[in-house]
DNA sequence: TGATGCCTATCCAGTTTTTCGATATCTTTC
DNA sequence: GAAAGATATCGAAAAACTGGATAGGCATCA
């Protein structure tokens, strides 16, 4: 057994069929066979089922086959592993929330980029559930998720603490009187953003349900159409603290556990880290400890 | 890149030399330095260096080497995997504790081993950290080792709950009386037992040191060793009820801090579970059901 | 019912890759 | 300087792989 053989059975078993594994391996319909049947007498079982439509998994290809994606995955992560001579460079691509990106990051990823020209740098966003899955997935190299995040294939370790703030029109004195029906909406800076699901259930546990939403690009829109009165939301304290010094919005109380959000950078456990990911990890760190604290995560080991 | 040449160039980097990789491999060294050479031609960089007396790796050979092991081990893996038809069979090398064998293994195995006949049952003892260490190193499929273990590669879950009692002779009325003086002795199971450390270490406590050790091979010879004013041990609670209530020991108040032991099965979290060793777990959880109790243990994912 | 399309199995010949054995070269050691 | 032990090189033989052509099974459709 090989990793030749494995390539093939993965495509073929991927693909439901030898004539279809044949085309994206670039060879031909007999060669797959052949090379299949090999494999079928050296484990002396059965990998598939022939039909008329193309051939299925029998019970002990159904249990080689992670081993073989993990086998193909292995030995490109070792090319790349071959190729990295320390000096950063390559793809690396990093997930991240919208709102860690736009509040967090952008300062840390110019610099990098900066200092790293050779590496490819890409970001992606989305929902920690989908960051989770991506990086999982070896999609991404890590992401910046909203901590906390349990799971046994990722390490991950907490780089910004955010201490979150209710902002308000300064009108409005006491929450209480914040209502669906005068017209108040939640701001955020885009849809799905995770400050959004935990800012409606602040306001669900003091009783108030049903606002509008509203999204903004740029936090100076968010801070001014809060300013104005028109909505409510809920950002970094330190970002509204120039804001509410001038009296253009009020900060209401929050417990710590509402007000707390750990950002948390994942990466898988068992990928070993290239120097691109390293040095990005060291250089977020690094820029990060201007603005916020850094924290002890999960378990790295 | 291939698992045939990773297998050639692991063992020529373990071995150190092409001439004894040709050996081990049953082949010829001149052929072992051609496809050594074409490896290097196709990732780009030299692996090692050559000198009169063999070979050392280079940088990208130290970084590739991981690879290389780990593929060799995901390919056996993958090979048992698909011969693993579901019912228990082949080999399972299990570790475990001189004590937790004697003491609470034993039925469970002849049963198991009486239930499946197919499986190539080996015990091996030794001290936590050996096993620990034999598991990581895949030379055994699991271990039962004192809990709590906390190892990002290992998965673990409590399947013994020992309450050890501090067990001395009748005439012993206050645990003061014992000095190294008067030639009391700790009796205990066997050399390296566990408990013996936490006896130690229960006695020191309270002030109580340099007592000679005494060995022996069965429980009885313990408790009729206590029971004739010899020694003091340490042994689960429910064993040594019988000989308390019939007056020949007595047994001394500990907190539950230092009474409560864990007996905790690990394994591997990477390596799949194979159909012997996952009848194992049930069968000793099944069968220890009777005497102790189960319960929660490490994060299993 | 026959034609068609899609699929796998098989065989053969050509090519590529791998292996082996012999030999060259270099370095250390005695 | 010889011997031992190491890697490098080369050419021939063996093995493995590939590609193309063909056969045959099975469903669908007219």
């Amino acid at each position: 057994m090989d990793a030749a053989d494995l390539r093939i059975f993965e495509a073929v078993a991927r693909l439901g069929g030898m004539n279809r594994a044949a085309g994206e391996l670039h060879t031909v319909q007999s060669n797959v066979t052949h090379r299949i049947r090999l494999l079928e007498d050296e484990l002396g079982s059965p990998l598939f089922r022939r039909n008329s439509r193309g051939v299925t998994l029998t019970a002990a290809g159904e249990r080689l086959m992670p081993y073989a994606v993990r086998v193909g995955q292995l030995l490109s992560e070792a090319r790349r592993a071959v190729d990295d001579t320390g000096t950063p460079q390559g793809k690396l691509a990093i997930g991240s929330l919208e709102s860690t990106l736009a509040l967090r990051l952008s300062p840390a990823l110019a610099s990098y980029a900066k200092a790293f020209p050779d590496v490819d740098l890409t970001i992606e966003t989305g929902t920690s559930a989908e960051l989770v899955d991506a990086v999982l997935a070896r999609k991404l190299d890590g992401a910046f998720v909203c901590g906390p995040v349990e799971h046994a294939a990722l390490a991950g370790e907490t780089v910004f603490q955010e201490d979150l703030a209710l902002v308000t029109p300064p009108a409005l004195r006491r929450l209480g009187d914040l209502t669906a029906s005068n017209g108040v909406k939640i701001v955020v800076l885009r849809a799905g953003c995770s400050y959004r699901q935990r800012l409606e259930e602040i306001l669900a546990r003091r009783g108030i349900v049903g606002l509008r939403r509203l999204e903004f690009g740029t936090l100076d829109a968010i801070i001014g159409c809060v300013a104005a009165g028109i909505g409510v939301t809920l950002l970094p304290r330190n970002l509204v603290e120039a804001p509410r010094r001038a009296g253009k919005v009020r900060i209401h109380a929050l417990s710590s556990a509402e007000s707390r959000v750990d950002t948390v950078f994942i990466h898988r456990r068992d990928a070993m880290a290239s120097s691109a990911l390293t040095a990005f990890v060291a250089h977020t760190e690094q820029t990060s400890r201007a603005g916020g604290r850094r924290g002890r995560g999960l378990k790295t080991s």
